[in-house]
DNA sequence: CAGAATCCAATTGGATACTG
DNA sequence: CAGTATCCAATTGGATTCTG
C-alpha cells in the first residue's frame, strides 16, 4: 500500500485502513471514549481475550497516530490513564454508525443471546445507538 | 476472537471487524458501491496494487457476507459483475462518515498531492461526501 | 499496576504462472 | 476474461513470564 504513492496514491485511506484493520483498534478506541479515561487493566477488563501484549501495542500505534493520549502519573503503584484525542474523538463519532449497522444486522442478538456488546456501554450511549 | 463467545460475547462486533480488517474490502464495497456494479478486471483497474488473488479472495468472503453479490453470465468471454446487496450498500453507507473523516485529516491532501482517493468517486458521489 | 520481553503459530497478501 | 494454483515473506496476535 505504501508503494502505490508514486503515481496512484492511496494514502488517505491508508491511515484508517491500517487503523481500522487492527484487530482491537475499534474496540479500545470505543472503549475509552465511551468511559472518558481508562486505566490499561480496565481496558483488560473491558476487552475480554486480549492480551497485555496486543493492548499494549495497539494503544501505542494509536497514540502514535494521535488518536489516544496516555498520561502516566509518578504514582507508587503506577496509574497511567487513557483518553480519546479529538480525533479519536471524532474517529468515534465516525464509526458509530458502523456500529449501529452492524448491531442491527441478522436482528442483532437473535442468534447470540450475549450482552457484552451492549453490555460494554454506558446507558446515555446505549440509547444514542438505539437512536 | 470466536473463542470468547461462551459468557461474554464479542459476535456482534466480530462480523464487521472481520470484514473491514481486510485490507481491501472497504475499497471494494466503495469502488463497487459507486460504479453499481463492476466486473472483475474493472475492479483491478480501480485497486491499483491488488493482486487477482486478493481481489478474489475478498470477493468471496464478501459475497459469502451476503454484502456482494456475484452474477456471472454463459458467454465467452466469460462475464461476471459484481454489485452490492442492500446489506451491502447498507455498510456502504455506514462508511461514509468514516471516508469523509479521514479526508478531512490533516487537512486531506496538504502532503499528498495525489488524487487516487477523489478520483476515484463519480461526481455525485463526490459532492454527497464533501457535504 | 503497567507494561516489556520472548517465543511462536496462524493469517495475510504479494508475485507469478497457468487454465477453462 | 475471470479467475485458480503455488510459493513465500511479512504481519499479527496469543500465551506466558518477568520487571520497575
Amino acid at each position: 500500500m505504501d508503494k502505490v504513492c508514486e503515481n496512484i496514491c492511496f494514502c488517505p485511506l491508508k491511515g484508517i485502513i491500517d487503523v481500522i484493520s487492527k484487530k482491537w483498534a475499534l474496540l479500545i478506541i470505543n472503549a475509552i471514549g465511551n468511559y472518558e479515561r481508562l486505566r490499561f487493566k480496565r481496558l483488560m477488563d473491558v476487552l475480554p481475550g486480549i492480551s497485555p501484549k496486543t493492548l499494549s501495542d495497539t494503544l501505542k500505534e494509536l497514540e502514535a497516530e494521535g488518536l489516544v493520549l496516555r498520561e502516566s502519573f509518578a504514582e507508587i503503584p503506577p496509574r497511567v490513564e487513557y483518553s480519546l484525542t479529538k480525533d479519536g474523538a471524532d474517529l468515534r463519532e465516525a464509526i458509530v454508525p458502523l456500529l449501529r449497522w452492524t448491531a442491527t444486522r441478522n436482528g442483532g442478538a437473535e442468534r447470540c443471546k450475549c450482552n457484552a456488546f451492549y453490555g460494554g456501554f454506558p446507558d446515555h450511549v446505549l440509547e444514542k445507538m438505539r437512536k
